[in-house]
DNA sequence: TGAGTTACTATACGATGGTATAGTAACTCA
DNA sequence: TGAGTTACTATACCATCGTATAGTAACTCA
C-alpha cells in the first residue's frame, strides 16, 4: 500500500493519490485501507518516513564499507546524493509534496524535522572523520556549521538536478558539489586521476 | 485576487485556497474570478509568476544601488536571499507548493524554469564582476559552474532556515552563507569589521 | 471445534470541489 | 442616446473525495 501511494504521489501529487486509486493500484479496497490506516493522512506520514529514510540510506551506502579514507568515504555519500537514483525527478516529486505538507501538518514537520537531523548528522560524523583523518580538527561548533553548509550545497544541488536534469551534464552535478564542498571544508576528497 | 490567492496558499496550500476562499477573501465572486481567470490553474499559474518574480527582485536590490564594490553588491544580494522577509515560512510554504505542481503542469514548469535562470544569471554576472574587479576573472565555463554552486548554497539555506527557522540562530544563515560562498568563489565578500 | 479476533468487501453518505450558465449592472464610444 | 462590450452576481450541476457502516471470509488458539 506505501508503495502504490507512493508511485501515485510520484506521478500525480495528493490529487491523483486517492484512498480510491491507491486502493485499485495496491489490488485492494478502500475499506481494507482504512482497515491498516484509519485515516488518509496516517498512509502519507507513513510513506513520507519510508521514502526519506530510504533517501538517507541511499547516500549511506559508504558508512557500512570500509573505505581506502575516511575523505573518500564523504566523497562517495556526496556522489550518491547528487547522481542517479537519488538525484531523480520522481524524488523530488514526491519531497516537493512532503514538504509542502510540512507546513500544515504537525506530524509531517515532525518527520521532517527527524529526517533532517539524521542526515545532517550522519553528514557531520563523516566530516569531522576526514578533518581529524587530515590533522585539521575543528571544533564542535565550526563542525556544526560546515555540516550545515555542506548540507545545504548538497540540498540545492540535488534540488536543481531533479527538478531540471536536462539542464546538467552527466557527472557534472557531483563534479560541482565535490569542488565546492572541497573549498568549504577545506579538505581535498577525491584522490587524484579521479 | 492574486493576493488573495497567495495568503490562503501559504496558509493551508492548495486545499484550502478553493475558488470559493479566494473569492471571499479578494470580495469577489466565483464568478467573477472566472471571469478574470478561465480556470483555476491560470490564477494559481498567474500567482506563482507574481511571487518568485516578487523573491528575486528582494534579493536584486543592490543592482539598482551603487556600492562600494562590486563584492560588496554580491554579499548584499546573498544576505539579502538568506535574512527576512526573503527567509520566511510563508514563502517556503507558497515555494514548495508551486514545486511540487512544477512536476505535474508543464505551464507550472515553464514558469519555473524562466524565474530560475533569472535568478541564477542574475547571481552569475554579480560573481563575474567581483571576480573582475579583484582580477580574478574566469572563463565562461567556470562562472557558470560557479554560479550552479552558489545557487545551490543559497538554496540549501533559505530552505533549511525557512522551514525550521528554530533551528539557527539570527545572523547564523548569512554568516555560513557568505563564508561558504567566499570558499567556493575564491574571494572576500565582506570587507574587513563587518 | 467453535468463539473471538483480524482481514477484507461492498456500498452508502455527506461535503466540497471546479466549472457552467443565465442574467444584471456598469461602462464605452460613435 | 443607445448598441455593444466588459465587469460582475447568483445559482445550479455534476463529479469526486474522504469517511462510515454493515456484513462476510479467514485465521487463531483454548
Amino acid at each position: 500500500m506505501i508503495g502504490a501511494t507512493l508511485s501515485l504521489l510520484a506521478e500525480g501529487g495528493l490529487e491523483a493519490a486517492t484512498v480510491r486509486t491507491i486502493a485499485e493500484r495496491a489490488g485492494a479496497t478502500q475499506g481494507l485501507i482504512r482497515h491498516h490506516f484509519t485515516t488518509k493522512d496516517d498512509l502519507v506520514a507513513a510513506s513520507y518516513k519510508q521514502h526519506m529514510g530510504w533517501m538517507t540510506e541511499a547516500c549511506s551506502i559508504a558508512l557500512h564499507q570500509t573505505f581506502a579514507s575516511d575523505a573518500a568515504r564523504l566523497a562517495d555519500f556526496i556522489t550518491r546524493a547528487l547522481t542517479p537514483p537519488v538525484v531523480d525527478a520522481r524524488n523530488v516529486a514526491l519531497w516537493s509534496g512532503f514538504l509542502h505538507m510540512v507546513q500544515y501538518d504537525p506530524r509531517m514537520r515532525a518527520i521532517h524535522a527527524k529526517t533532517y537531523r539524521v542526515f545532517r548528522d550522519r553528514l557531520e560524523g563523516l566530516i569531522i572523520a576526514a578533518l581529524e583523518e587530515a590533522g585539521r580538527s575543528q571544533s564542535a561548533d565550526v563542525t556544526a556549521r560546515l555540516a550545515i553548509a555542506v548540507n545545504a550545497v548538497i540540498d540545492g544541488l540535488w534540488l536543481e538536478g531533479s527538478v531540471l536534469p536536462e539542464g546538467f551534464d552527466e557527472d557534472e552535478l557531483p563534479g560541482i558539489g565535490l569542488d565546492s564542498i572541497e573549498a568549504i571544508v577545506g579538505l581535498t576528497l577525491r584522490t587524484k586521476g579521479h
